[in-house]
DNA sequence: GTCTATAGTCGGATAGAC
DNA sequence: GTCTATCCGACTATAGAC
C-alpha cells in the first residue's frame, strides 16, 4: 500500500500530489456534513492524516480549499455524464434527429443522474446547499457542468416535440423531470423511511431508474400526441 | 403599531408570548440562512430585538428553539395542505373511487407544493438541509407532514392504477411525480439561472402548476392504458 | 515543506443585578 | 422576566522553529 519510503517528501510530485489530494478527498466528506462555516480545518486536517497548517498553505484558506472542493465537484460529474453531453450534442448537431433518440438520450441522461446514489451523498449534499445558498462555489458548478446538462435537456424536448414548442417551456419541462431523478438524491431521507430502505444501491437504483425512464416516456410520447392534435401548449409567461 | 404601555411584561400574556414569537420568528429566517452549528444565538437575538439571553430562558438552548422551529414549520405546512389531505383522506375511504377525482387529488397535492415558493424559502432550506443530514427536527416534520402526504400520494396512485399496482411501486413514482414539484424549490438557483427569472412568483408558479399537472396527467394516463393492456409493471426489488 | 505554539476572535450559556 | 457582564471553550490563521 505504501510507496517506497526513500521517495522524500521533498522532491516526490506524487508525495506532495498526495497530501494535497488528502485533504482534498477529506474535504469533500466534511463539507458534505457541515457547512462552509460549521466545518472546521481541524476536523478536515484529522480526517487527511494531515497538519492543520497544510490547509492554509496548500490552500490559502478554509475558503479556498472549498472551492477546490467544487472544482472537484465539476470533474466528478463530468467523468459520470460528460460523456453522454457528448453523445447529446453530437446529435443535436445532426441535420437529422429521428426524435426516438432525443427519448433515449433523455432517459440516459436521467438515469446516470440517479447512479451511484450512496457515493454521491457528499457531493449531492453540498449541490443542495449551494443550490439553496448560491456562493461562489455554485457558479463553479453550475458553469462547470449543471448549465450544459440543462441546456441540453431543454435543446433534446425542443427536438422530440418539434418546433412549437418554446424553449423556456421546455426547460421548465426538463426541470420538472430532472426533479424526478434528482428527489431520490435530495429528498433521500424521506424515500428510505417511506420504502423502507436502508441504502439507495444497485437494485432500487434499478427500480427508480425504470420508473422515472417510464415517466419520462410517458410524458414525452403525451405531449407530442398533443401537438399533433394541434392543442395549444399551456399558456407561458414571457415572449420566446 | 405598538399596544398600549399601560399593559406590563409580567401579565400581558400576549407581549410574553410576542417575545416568544419573535424569537421564534427569528429563528426560522436564520436557520433557513444558516444551520444549526453555524447560525449564532446573538444574530437570532438581533433580528429578534430581543435580549440574548431571552433564548435559554424560552427555549432551554439554541438546539431547543431549533426543535419548536421544526414544530413551527409542520404547522405552516398543515394550513397549506392539512385541508387537500383532509380531502384525500375522505375520498380514499369512501367505497367508490372515480379515478378521474385521484388524479385531481394528485395535481392539487402537488400544486400545494408549488405555491408560495417566495415566502417558504426559509422553511424549504431548511426542509432540504434535514433530508440531507437529518436529526430530531426532521422526524419531527416527517412524522408530522410528510409521512402523511407522501402515504396518500402513493394510494391515490394506487386507487387510479387499481389493485394491481404494488405499493411500493406506487410509493416510487409518487417521490418521482412529488420531485417534479420540488424541484423548483430544492433547485431553485438553477431553474432561475436557466428560465432567467429573478424570482419564482406568480406567473412563474403558474407555468410551473400547470407543466407538473400536465405531466402527471399524462404519467397517469398512460400507466392506467398500460394496466388495461394486461402490461406487466416494472420489476420490482420486494415482495409486497 | 512540515510542524508546534499561539495570537486574536467569536461562540453558547449562565450568574446575578434589577 | 429582563438585562449586562463574563466565563470558558473552540475556531482560523500565522509566526517561527526545524
Amino acid at each position: 500500500m505504501e510507496v517506497a519510503p526513500s521517495l522524500d517528501t521533498h522532491t516526490d510530485p506524487g508525495r506532495r500530489a498526495s497530501a494535497r489530494q488528502a485533504l482534498l478527498d477529506a474535504a469533500v466528506e466534511i463539507f458534505g456534513e457541515s457547512s462552509l462555516e460549521s466545518a472546521t480545518t481541524r476536523e478536515i486536517a484529522k480526517r487527511a492524516g494531515q497538519n492543520l497548517a497544510a490547509i492554509p498553505y496548500y490552500y490559502g484558506s478554509k475558503e479556498g480549499l472549498y472551492l477546490a472542493v467544487a472544482e472537484h465537484i465539476v470533474q466528478v460529474m463530468m467523468r459520470r455524464i460528460g460523456p453522454i453531453m457528448d453523445a447529446a450534442s453530437r446529435f443535436l448537431e445532426q441535420a437529422s434527429q429521428p426524435h426516438e433518440e432525443c427519448l433515449r438520450l433523455l432517459q440516459r441522461l436521467l438515469c446516470a443522474s440517479i447512479a451511484n446514489t450512496e457515493t454521491m451523498v457528499p457531493v449531492t449534499s453540498i449541490i443542495v446547499r449551494e443550490q439553496t445558498h448560491p456562493t461562489k462555489a455554485f457558479s463553479i458548478i453550475y458553469s462547470g457542468c449543471l448549465e450544459r446538462l440543462h441546456a441540453l435537456g431543454a435543446r433534446l424536448i425542443q427536438a422530440y416535440l418539434g418546433d412549437g414548442a418554446g424553449l423556456t417551456h421546455c426547460v421548465v419541462r426538463f426541470h420538472a423531470l430532472l426533479g424526478e431523478a434528482l428527489a431520490f438524491r435530495f429528498a433521500r431521507e424521506t424515500i428510505l423511511r417511506r420504502a423502507n430502505w436502508s441504502v439507495i444501491a444497485g437494485p432500487e437504483e434499478g427500480l427508480i431508474g425504470e420508473v422515472v425512464s417510464e415517466h419520462v416516456e410517458l410524458v414525452l410520447r403525451g405531449l407530442r400526441a398533443q401537438a399533433r392534435r394541434g392543442k395549444v401548449p399551456a399558456a407561458h409567461i414571457k415572449a420566446e
